[in-house]
RNA sequence: GGGCCUAUGGCGCAGCAUGGAUAGCGUGUUGGACUUCUAAUCCAAAAGUCAAGGGAUCGAAGCCCUUUGGGCCCA
């Protein structure tokens, strides 16, 4: 039980207060309070008002009065507030106990929300032609801390990457390849994703704008793709499998993971296509144009004033928004499953087991990655994309909402950066562009951070050995990094600065994580282990109580997190919760009080708190170090 | 032409879903705190017509409408 306890009781003690005025049931809030206004506050005077012809003064007063007469045990007293709030004030002595017990146990901060259900996750999905880069990791660390949190929440999680191995991005590579002689084997040791995107990808791109004649080259190598026993397309899979281990390299290095890789060429040679192409045409979502602009095409019809979208061309040529229906129908399970899988070629760093789809009968092995619901993390450019398929997947899934877009806003880069990658903007920021090689890779980054806090760390620690340093470096750069891509809301552009996004101080990752090496070291430090059996009246500072008060709140902050799946929500907790620490930790102190007894209780919280920003930290994929 | 997102101290953001108290935080600026469980820290000060206008409400940063600036998507 956590501050939840103290909710749960005051909302039933006014519910029952209402029953007995006869009021029936309204929607008040009963949450925790503002600073200097008590523990927990509720706004249900205001909304008696009109009913009981008074002032919401006068309804607090009149609560309060009641109240004071119903069977308490966390509530101390209640307060009027001249407001019109009504306040609670809690028996820290109990709440206390609850909260920091209930801290102890594996089960802290769980959630059911999912009730043991099945959801997919998709999210990275980029194109195997280039590095990841700042951009793509904004959805790669959404849809992995994502993950985490809806498996805090009682959900059984698949983790998908969709591999478009079979697009225009491809096929530009491949021409680099096959008609511009680039090497096969990346110049001086230079990583291969790199090697493709920095300088394949783009001088293809400034070729084509030379000379226009190139597109036909382009379009011969796309066709030959599609068929998958080409000579063309068994050198693009090859080609395209190099890429994406380089890409997975880095996700992993940023301690994410996934359990399936869904390769879209194989999707496209499923036949998946086709019997989704019949489903619609039955079930008349889809209708065939007879004249206009869209004559000989079958299209799905726009609601309201939106255009109609074209889904197969008069040319009989289907659109890509046709390759992502029948993948989104297989996400649901409502396709009969056409795949075989096999364990990618590579493990990943935890023990997580990676599959990958494959058509090859010969090992037959069959699994299920499909979920009851989907999640598809996919920037918000893709919007009407994806609300077209949002509502098909509605007429096909019974259940209401099973499909979601998790939409979020692009990375921008700063005027400055942009400046120092060779493109003058005028002080505006620029879009990201892997065509035009005007990014910033996720791998540069790390490097950097890694450098500084190294240097960091080697300043404050003469001492230790580098492989201690190299893993404390190695944890800060990822949180780091994975701290700046969720802190802020989904629908906010990120405008990447190479100097101004990599601050360790402040509201950042290193600032949380040091806290938790602050507390390591009061434990350590002492001789004793922690227990929970300590007197907690001794716990009544204005700075304890309030970082008790944080350390409850971390399961109605996971609920928060998962039922809107809003990751940022998990990233201020941390963060609040470190800065509750950090102002118990100047105004308390723990050890060598030559109080026996409060120094148990204080070590008691100080242990309470580690753990929960532990696991705090680990939905957001942030290892927390004992020194730093 | 149609659609989506966004606007809150100099800069970057939270709060908006579910209207109610004194609009919070970081950074930057100014000043202060290391003989102490680690200063990647803490304390304090200055800094706000919550883009503008209108509406419903006893009450709006939040809800509705209009306009403007910025970004994106479709045509």
């Amino acid at each position: 039980m956590t501050f939840k306890s103290i909710i749960d009781e005051i909302e039933n003690n006014l519910n029952k207060i209402l029953s007995d005025l006869s009021i029936p049931g309204i929607e008040f809030s009963v949450e925790p309070a503002k600073p200097g206004f008590g523990d927990v506050s509720s706004n249900i005077s205001y909304l008696l008002t009109k009913q009981l012809k008074k002032s919401p003064k006068e309804i607090a007063e009149i609560l309060s009065e009641k109240y004071s007469k119903c069977v308490n045990t966390l509530v101390l007293k209640s307060e009027a507030h001249p407001s019109g709030y009504l306040n609670f004030f809690a028996n820290w002595e109990k709440l206390s106990q609850l909260i920091l017990s209930e801290s102890y146990l594996d089960t802290c901060g769980d959630v059911d929300i999912g009730n043991g259900s099945t959801i997919v996750v998709e999210h990275t999905s980029v194109n195997p032609n280039k590095a990841l880069h700042i951009g793509h990791i904004r959805n790669i660390i959404i849809g992995d801390t994502v993950s985490r949190i809806l498996e805090k929440a009682n959900y059984t999680v698949n983790v998908l990457n969709y591999i478009d191995d079979s697009g225009l991005q491809v096929a530009d590579i491949i021409v680099g390849f096959k008609h511009f002689g680039y090497a096969e084997e990346p110049p001086n040791g230079k990583k291969f994703d790199h090697y493709c995107g920095d300088d394949v990808y783009v001088k293809i791109t400034e070729k084509y704008e030379a000379d226009p004649n190139l597109e036909e080259i382009r379009k011969n190598i796309l066709k030959e793709l599609e068929d998958g026993d080409s000579e063309i397309a068994k050198f693009a899979d090859k080609i395209t499998r190099k890429v994406l281990a380089g890409q997975l390299e880095t996700c992993w290095n940023l301690g994410v993971t996934y359990d399936c890789l869904n390769f879209e060429s194989q999707i496209i040679r499923s036949g998946l296509w086709s019997e989704i192409f019949e489903k619609l045409k039955e079930m008349k979502l889809i209708e065939f144009e007879n004249e206009g602009k869209n004559g000989g095409c079958w299209v799905i019809r726009g609601e309201g004033k939106e255009e109609d979208k074209v889904i197969v061309r008069s040319n009989g040529t289907a659109t890509y928004i046709a390759k992502d229906i029948p993948y989104a129908a297989w996400k649901l399970g409502l396709l009969e499953d056409p795949f075989n899988y096999e364990k990618y070629e590579k493990e990943q760093p935890n023990s997580r087991v990676l599959w990958q789809t494959t058509l090859k009968e010969t090992d037959k092995i069959s699994k299920n990655f499909t979920g009851e619901k989907v999640v598809t993390v996919i920037d918000s450019r893709q919007a009407r994309l994806q609300k077209i398929i949002t509502s098909l997947m509605d007429k096909f899934k019974s259940v209401p909402n099973a499909y979601n877009h998790l939409g979020y806003e692009s990375v921008t880069l700063s005027s400055e950066t942009a400046k120092t990658l060779g493109l003058d903007t005028d002080g505006k920021q620029a879009q990201m562009s892997g065509r035009k090689g005007l990014y910033v890779s996720a791998d540069s980054v790390y490097k950097i951070l890694k450098e500084k806090t190294s240097e960091e760390t080697k300043k404050r620690h003469p001492e230790m050995d580098d492989s201690e340093i190299e893993t404390i470096a190695h944890s800060v750069s990822v949180g780091t990094l994975r701290y700046e891509m969720i802190k802020q809301d989904l629908d906010k552009i990120i405008t990447f600065d190479l100097t101004k996004s990599l601050s360790l101080e402040g509201d950042t990752s290193p600032y949380i994580q040091y806290t938790h090496a602050r507390a390591s070291r009061i434990l350590e430090k002492s001789d004793r282990i922690p227990t929970i059996d300590v007197d907690f009246s001794l716990l009544k500072d204005k700075s304890e109580l309030d970082l008790i008060r944080n350390i409850g709140l971390f399961n109605l902050q996971v609920r928060d997190a998962a039922s809107n799946l809003s990751p940022k929500v998990i990233a201020r907790y941390c963060y609040d919760l470190a800065v509750a620490f950090n102002s118990f930790y100047e105004k308390s102190k723990v050890l060598d009080l030559g109080n026996v007894e409060l120094e148990n209780s204080r070590l008691c919280l100080v242990n309470s708190f580690k753990i929960v920003l532990e696991k705090a930290l680990d939905l957001l994929g942030i290892k927390a170090p004992d020194r730093m």
